[in-house]
DNA sequence: CAATAGATCATCT
DNA sequence: GATGATCTATTGC
């Protein structure tokens, strides 16, 4: 119904990354509005696994757009992303933080430390814990099933802000963070101002 | 407050 | 064998 089409994913990344602010992420029951979101490129991203080349972890950014990517990472955390650019050009979305918007209760059961709603996404690693999201999504089509992104029923006004990319070692001076402008629901950064 | 250590493993050298 | 698109608890001012 209102999910986004493929369409919307073949695109330069980092046009689609920050379109994707205010969309809303759909995994079951449990549902909230993109507020923060990273794009990373391909071959000349050395912050981008897709740099390295295609490799069985990598292969999902080469291949078509609209589909999840997620990866395993510091021994602990998974990160989900959205694959973008044509079928063999690489490209990902990273999705740094939500406001929930459906399933909350579910998401403080998942996150049982977590007492304060803001807390409940505001971070990538964050949100895959309370979105149930796993290694088990990669590689999912994003335009159906239960793991999905929907455009709002209400157009929503904001401004987005820009700012270099977190928690990487190359190219950390590329504008290529994107996120709601004063959202409580922003991972916390020295950056969102 | 800010800085840091520890958890813990898939991936690549 | 080292590293990393992280998070949390703890220590130190």
């Amino acid at each position: 119904m209102n999910t986004l089409p493929r369409t919307f994913y073949s695109r330069p990344t980092a046009e689609v990354a920050r379109d994707l602010l205010g969309k809303i992420l759909v995994h079951g029951d449990t549902a909230g509005r993109i507020v923060e979101v990273e794009a990373y490129l391909g071959l000349v991203d050395l912050a981008s696994h897709a740099s390295k080349g295609r490799t069985p972890r990598t292969q999902v950014m080469f291949g078509p757009p609209g589909h999840a990517y997620v990866y395993f990472i510091y021994g602990m955390y998974e990160c989900f992303n959205v694959v973008t650019e044509s079928d063999g050009t690489p490209g990902a979305v990273l999705v740094r933080a939500l406001e929930p918007v459906a399933g909350i209760e579910r998401m403080f059961s998942r996150r049982p430390a977590v007492h304060r709603e803001q807390d409940l996404c505001s971070g990538p690693g964050k949100l895959t814990l309370a979105m149930d999201i796993t290694r088990r999504h990669n590689g999912r089509d994003l335009t159906h099933g239960d793991l999905r992104v929907e455009k709002p029923a209400k157009r929503s006004m904001f401004l987005v802000g820009v700012s270099p990319r977190i928690g990487i070692r190359h190219c950390t001076d590329w504008p290529l963070r994107f996120f709601v402008q004063g959202s409580a629901f922003v991972s916390k950064s020295p950056l969102n101002r």
